[in-house]
RNA sequence: GGGCAAUUAGCUCAGCUGGUUAGAGCGCCACAUUGACAUUGUGGAGGUCACAAGUUCGAAUCUUGUAUUGCCCACCA
């Protein structure tokens, strides 16, 4: 017999071991003729720890992948790992340094560093391996794919090139993000704003005011902008040039007029510096103006600076601001001036605009050929989710998507860190040389560069279906590796891929570019966005708050896999956030235990009646009570809308309706029915399809279950059949399904006169029940009614009773008495059947209200009108009686 | 500055295309306890659905506006 109570601790790791070696996550174990369904698993860092957002998608795409795999399809679900290129990096580097290591970069040098990393990332993988096994996750294995491989290196390459080929990739000197803190450039996407209080100066420049917040930026400055409309300054013409005082002496300056200009803001008038600046850039680039370097890749001022070369910038500002001051040119300055610095997502560091040559990919370019037409990618980008290849969920998330696509710029794709696909590029006297395979003959020197790591993981969910030993062959083309692939032929497109609403910019749309252009298929027909897991007060949970983070694994010990993932599925909606605290889990770790129990109970059943579970016959199943066929109308509905909840990915609302079911109606209900009057076979069918129902949102305990009650030929549940959708006839069904209701309306109505009469739980009590309706359909269920509600003598009539000493109750067509042989605590009663009175009164006002309403009744639908009359004359009959009850009182 | 979303019971949230006596879980109150389950059972209290106007026979649901909160994008030198 099973124990008390469930220990997931005992359970888990062994049903997940049974099911990884059964071959059951491979889609070669699935049925065939159904299709395919394929997911490609978010590469969580290879040298990461599991957390809250990886729980959540692993959870969700576990549910997707096991109902596909239920449902008869060829399920694939490829995992993986992200070799996180600047991430993992700062992580080496920074554990070299704790043990010692000044500068590892220099002291080790390219390879060994290299090498170091790469043992790091080999020896951390097995972390994220077992414990993305933790959650349940029914990926499969074998086809483990990890983004720095070197197959996926060579596809890389492959498209690296085909890019340069199409004049895609180019190299030029642009505005860039530097990151001095780590020595590299990141895109645009990783730049985020923080608001920072610093003074704002408007010093006097020749016979302009200028303001700045970046005084330091200034010693070039030789140009001043204007708006070309703005009246005060008409007599500069564009081109004017004139001698201004400024910091480190005179210098010779020029007028420019140009629209970006904001003529209201401050004086109106600024200088620029184009080479720290991408507004000012942009302007530079308009007017053909010069650009010079003031600050160097360290954050430091560069000779130029006169005095305070190498001085770092935030010691230089206030320096700068003396020296103008005392030169008499400082006209105000603003202390409490808000505005943004740019700091780099990865590593905090304060971003300075530098020009640089750097590697770039053209987003604008109208030369990839897409549907038969000439697109640039930004339009293929758009037109794939435009035109509904694409369906984005929740769809709100399409006008972000679009709107990030309308304001992209050329895709800075080169970094200065060493850990990462390298530029595929080789140099030697002035010569470049693009190449998948490096350049025979000597001399060449390889671009040190590495690609952003967004670029490979842009391939992901293709290159991880091209065979690993098609890639060795170096004489294949990319068309020829697509070809070949196997895995790629049949499982892509894939169909879902399902990851954070935070991460639609780096990634998703990433994978749309290159994927669209590289294979000429989309990526994935559906995006499913997950929101942000935070604290019960609605916070972020940060790293740098250990205190407000809930770590997955600490939650799997003591509440099990299946209650953490029912928590963060049920309540969540897509795109939406979600909150997460103890109390939740711990509910739905009740749940599971309830469960747990509910087949316990039915076990115990089984073996009171010397019955065998493996031996009954799943065709076995045939109703007898009213409540089996309640039971068997409630299971139908429930398997419906199970899948079409789950194919319109509804996935909390789904999970809702099978804790209701199980909880409300099979263990409330139909087991404690079934403890007077048990149909073996029928409910041990009933709970295996529950457990069918249940297993894609919470694996373990079913699979564990299943195991005690499949019949001895069904396979295990990973790979048991989904029911089908089943039409439901009018009529019969529901019809059935309200006579139980009736039964069930009668117990509890009897329960709270008992509660109302402060009748001791376990006395019996004596009842007359008064129905012309349904005498018939009570006197058969006598004995359901007597037990459930603890009757001693019951009578069913159908005629009106005089009776002494009783508290009523009214249901329609129903009247039920509870006798007392003591006192009838009148009050109680009293209070209970007008507080029903005013609110059936209250009711009955509303309807007649819209009934005599000729305009409703004129145009509200047919069908309406009948229910509301049918309502109004069945609650006019029992707060007829009610009332009479009342006087009687 | 632009955009998106949210606002329903003490708390966390459902309520899909307008018709429900507005629901759930947690919490709360009362009662129960050897027979599946205290990780439980039974009964109960608790909401003028942020506000205002409109559309409609009918609005939590649709439209507009207001307020509050949150997020994303832009980056005014």
């Amino acid at each position: 017999m099973l124990d008390k109570a469930y220990d997931p601790k005992a359970v888990e790791d062994r049903i997940y071991k049974m099911w990884e070696e059964s071959g059951a996550f491979k889609p070669e174990s699935c049925q065939k003729g159904n299709g395919t369904f394929t997911i490609s698993m978010p590469p969580p860092n290879a040298t990461g720890q599991l957390h809250l957002g990886h729980a959540v998608m692993l959870a969700l795409e576990d549910i997707f992948i096991r109902f596909a795999r239920m449902q008869g399809k060829e399920a694939l679900w490829v995992p993986g790992t992200d070799h996180a290129a600047i991430a993992t990096e700062n992580v080496v580097i920074k554990l070299l340094k704790d043990g010692g290591m000044k500068d590892p970069r220099k002291e080790l040098g390219r390879e060994k560093l290299i090498a170091k990393i790469a043992e790091f990332v080999e020896g951390s993988k097995n972390t994220i391996r077992s414990q993305v096994r933790k959650m349940g996750s029914s990926c499969d294995w074998s086809r483990e794919r990890y983004t720095f491989e070197p197959s996926l290196n060579r596809l890389v390459n492959e498209v690296f090139k085909k890019m340069y080929d199409d004049g895609l990739i180019y190299r030029g000197h642009r505005i860039v993000n530097w990151d001095p803190k780590l020595q590299t450039t990141v895109s645009d996407d990783e730049v985020e704003y923080k608001e920072e209080k610093s003074p704002f100066y408007t010093f006097k420049y020749g016979p302009f005011e200028i303001g700045t917040s970046r005084p330091e930026t200034k010693f070039g400055d030789k140009y001043v902008v204007m708006h070309p409309d703005d009246k005060r300054y008409s007599k500069y013409k564009h081109g004017d040039t004139f001698e201004a005082e400024w910091i480190n002496g005179p210098v010779h300056a020029t007028v420019i007029k140009d629209m970006s200009v904001d003529p209201a803001f401050g004086t109106g008038v600024m200088t620029i510096t184009p080479w720290h600046d991408h507004i000012d850039f942009e302007i530079a680039e308009r007017h053909g103006l010069e650009k010079e370097q003031v600050i160097d890749f360290d954050g430091k001022l560069l000779p130029m600076a006169g005095e305070f070369a190498g001085m770092k910038i935030d010691d230089a500002r206030p320096l700068i601001v003396e020296k103008l001051k005392a030169k008499g040119l400082v006209v105000k300055s603003d202390e409490n001036y808000v505005h943004n610095k740019a700091v780099s997502q990865r590593g905090g560091g304060t971003l300075e605009p530098q020009i640089k040559l750097q590697w770039f990919i053209d987003v604008n370019k109208e030369k990839v050929s897409w549907k038969g037409q000439s697109m640039s990618l930004k339009q293929i980008m758009h037109d794939v989710v435009h035109h509904g290849d694409i369906t984005i969920i929740p769809d709100r998330f399409d006008k972000t998507y679009f709107h990030w696509i309308d304001n992209l710029r050329d895709w800075c794709i080169s970094r200065q860190i060493w850990w990462g696909h390298r530029v595929p590029v080789w140099y030697k006297d002035g010569e470049t040389y693009c190449a998948v395979n490096p350049p025979e003959g000597a001399g060449w020197q390889q671009d040190s560069d590495t690609l952003d790591t967004w670029f490979s993981s842009g391939l992901w969910t293709w290159s991880s279906l091209i065979d690993a030993k098609l890639t060795e062959n170096p004489n294949l083309s990319l068309q020829e590796l697509l070809a070949q692939s196997p895995d790629f032929q049949k499982f892509h497109p894939t169909s879902v891929m399902e990851t954070g609403y935070d991460i639609l910019f780096f990634w998703v749309a990433r994978m749309i570019l290159m994927t669209t252009y590289a294979t000429g298929q989309i990526p994935f027909k559906t995006v499913y966005l997950h929101g942000l897991i935070r604290t019960r007060e609605g916070k972020k949970m940060s790293k740098s708050h250990p205190e407000t983070m809930i770590d997955p694994l600490d939650i799997i010990t003591k509440y099990g896999a299946d209650a953490l993932r029912l928590s963060m599925i049920v309540g969540q909606s897509p795109g939406a956030d979600s909150r997460l605290y103890e109390e939740k889990i711990a509910g739905y770790r009740n749940f599971i235990n309830k469960l747990w129990n509910a087949s316990r109970f039915v076990l115990m059943q089984c073996e009171a009646a010397g019955r065998d579970p493996h031996s009954i016959s799943p065709s076995d199943n045939t109703p007898r009570s009213l409540a089996d066929q309640a039971l068997q109308i409630e299971l139908i509905t429930l398997s419906n809308n199970v899948i079409s909840g789950l194919e319109t990915y509804r996935l909390s609302d789904v999970g809702e309706k099978l804790y209701s079911f199980v909880w409300d109606f099979f263990c409330d209900w139909y087991l404690e029915l079934s403890k007077g009057e048990v149909n073996i076979s029928f409910l041990v069918n009933s709970l295996r399809e529950i457990l069918v129902l249940l297993h894609p949102y919470c694996p373990f305990i079913t699979e564990e279950l299943w195991k005690e009650i499949k019949h001895e030929n069904a396979s295990m549940l990973i790979a048991f059949p989904f029911p089908s959708f089943v039409v439901l006839a009018e009529g019969k069904g529901p019809n059935l399904r309200s006579q139980f209701q009736i039964l069930i309306d009668v117990i509890t109505a009897l329960r709270k006169l008992r509660t109302d009469q402060n009748v001791e739980p376990s006395k019996e009590i004596s009842v007359v029940i008064v129905t012309k309706k349904y005498s018939a359909l009570l006197e058969s269920q006598e004995s359901h009614i007597r037990r459930m509600g603890k009757v001693g003598s019951l009578m069913i009539s159908t005629d009106s009773q005089k009776l002494e000493n009783v508290a009523s109750a009214f249901l329609s067509d129903i009247e039920v008495h509870l006798s007392l042989e003591g006192l009838v605590d009148k009050e109680k009663e009293k209070a209970s059947l007008t507080k029903e009175r005013d609110q059936l009164t209250k009711f009955v006002a509303g309807i007649e209200g819209k009934l005599s309403n000729e305009q409703f009744v004129s145009k509200a639908p047919a069908k309406l009108i009948d229910e509301q009359k049918a309502k109004l004359a069945e609650t006019v009959e029992k707060l007829k009686k009610i009332e009479e009850r009342l006087k009687g009182l």
